[in-house]
DNA sequence: ATCAACTGTGCAAACGTTTTAACATTTGGA
DNA sequence: TCCAAATGTTAAAACGTTTGCACAGTTGAT
């Protein structure tokens, strides 16, 4: 049927063994030789089988990306498709291919997973989320696999994994409102089994601490990923007796929901409420007003997740690089928090 | 190393042969080995190596999707993203894993799929968008590969796809405003290589002529799927003697430009000028005012596609199936088109 | 009792590569 | 001139499956 490596050898007129070597540029193929095969290669439109390759190389030269379930949500969206943008771009420049797996529930995540790695179809993995003790990461480490995380891991310190400085971000975020004259600054995390809603948090209270602003507990709210979130978190803080006169956000998505409950009751942004958040997706510039929001660089952490994975991969041994690695964060202020606070 | 047929075979008395009739649950095996034998497996943690496997069924049950490089765009990020989730979905559901490749130009696009097809990896291919005149399909077409595009082709008629019925859409939102008593009505087009580009203009052009209403030319104006574009458009819509009271866009970006531009020059929506766009995306119900937009089925394109790539994969002969499948669309209206137009 | 059909299993070839070891030829230093 | 090293190539085994064919034993209708 198709092509194969002995057609080629046949029709040149070498063995077998020649014709591999001259596809991976072998040293001892003779100039002449090599370009005999390739011309005959091109004429018969001959491609190597993948499979038969990696049966007998036992590398696949492909990872795979572990899509969890709450990319379903709204905020997940731009998200991940950027961070499967950065990726998919480096691992392909990297002679890489990426496969994309998902599952319905931690179970089925990691029957899928180790399926694909057992199963030796893919030579590592990239988890793009960081929950609190995740089954799925035992699983890959327990069984010493490739895999990087992207974000961190409470459970396994010094695994492979690409994040931001969570926590110093938030301070940033805290410390910018704080610079503006607001004393009573509340805060919307996210779902708590993340790990990065514990770092903003931490990030948050640090900057009040070190500011010596008073921290209340009803000034602190949990949500999800969501518009939703935002809007709850929004009806009770303006429904407190002495109430926050800026918030820090854990995601963007959630300052829509607070913007468009502020816009409903008629409240001004800046000057009712000033905001900050995560994220600065694209839209978070086009919003009224529009959004303060700590870049943290999403399609930098793709790449330098496939970056690291394939490292990981290609030098099993090698102890020397990097383990964790961090992506800055910048934050881009605009309309939504520019309101000093005066002081009385 | 790995644990493999043979061994589970020789742990379990029984040859490989046997085994692997286990795994496939061929009739013939009598439900005592079968017990015996699945229990081994468990026992010694038995994975099946997938690429043996794909090499001697010359079938590797996945398929691969071809990002283009115009998902670098904004208006891209959550419609890719959704579409990617439909496909994976329901891909996983019919035991095909998913792989993505991408490339910068078409050149490149060609030869990852050429890699992939032709190599022995995927089963088959989705394109997820489509040119006119797209070489990649020409490529898929001439070697006879199993595709589906999601959208339509100009070329070939009758090669599989999944579309919505974008003609009939925009006429839908064109009708919408014209049953508000709107008379002057622009349109917001997108590349003109891009088949939905065309389609949508069509219905738009058939809407005005049913209806008896006066086409312009300076009333169409083309553009990216960018929120720049919608800007820009605005800006020379407001500038014409006689400009559109309402306006159809090719998508909900660009009808955030608009947005933006007539907010910053205190015209006010819809009493100014009205809006319907394509997509519905969901920060479209939180813009202010939200959003009327023609809910196209992102996720269900996705899905779709992936069923009918399947199906085809695995009835290779069988052409009883629907070459084309439409999904429907729904209108959404929002406060962006709700002012209707008194005739004087 | 006979034989056809059925049931359950094993043997061995095949899938398309890579790679080890071996071989033949050439080179060049002493 | 001789031998060691370098160069270029090949034969054959291996990777982990699937599957067509063969075979033995059982069943059941005649």
């Amino acid at each position: 049927m198709a092509v194969t490596i002995k057609d080629v050898a046949k029709k040149a007129g070498v063995s077998p063994s020649t014709v591999s070597r001259v596809l991976s540029n072998h040293p001892r193929i003779s100039a002449e030789t090599s370009r005999k095969v390739k011309d005959i290669m091109d004429q018969l439109g001959y491609h190597p089988n993948i499979m038969a390759k990696s049966l007998v190389s036992k590398t696949t030269n492909s990872i795979c990306i572990m899509l969890p379930k709450s990319a379903e949500e709204l905020f997940s969206n731009f998200f991940f498709m950027e961070l499967i943008r950065g990726i998919v771009t480096q691992a392909s420049r990297l002679g890489y291919d990426v496969l994309i797996s998902s599952g319905a529930n931690e179970k089925e995540e990691i029957e899928g997973v180790s399926r694909l790695i057992n199963g030796r179809r893919v030579d590592g993995v990239i988890l793009l989320y960081s929950r609190k003790d995740d089954p799925v990461i035992d699983f890959l480490h327990e069984n010493g696999h490739h895999f990087v995380l992207i974000g961190r891991s409470e459970q396994y310190p010094d695994i492979l994994s690409v994040d931001n400085d969570n926590v110093q971000a938030s301070y940033d975020a805290t410390k910018h409102l704080i610079s503006l004259g607001h004393e009573r600054i509340g805060f919307v995390s996210g779902p708590p089994d993340l790990v990065v809603s514990k770092d903003r948090l931490k990030g948050y209270l640090d900057a009040l601490h070190d500011s010596g602003l008073e921290m209340r507990p009803e000034w602190i709210v949990e949500g999800e990923f969501l518009q939703d979130s935002g809007y709850r978190a929004m009806s009770f803080f303006m429904n407190l007796p002495n109430r926050p006169t800026g918030i820090v956000l854990i995601d963007d998505v959630v300052s829509f929901g607070v913007l468009r409950g502020l816009h409903e009751l008629k409240y001004k942004v800046p000057e009712d409420l000033c905001l900050v958040s995560f994220n600065n997706i694209p839209l978070s510039e086009l919003s009224t007003p529009p959004l303060s929001s700590i870049d943290i660089g999403i399609y930098n952490l793709g790449y330098t997740a496939s970056q690291v994975l394939i490292q990981s991969i290609q030098n099993n041994n090698d102890k020397s690089y990097q383990k964790r690695q961090i992506i800055p964060h910048r934050l881009m202020v605009r309309e939504s928090s520019m309101y000093s606070i005066s002081k009385k």
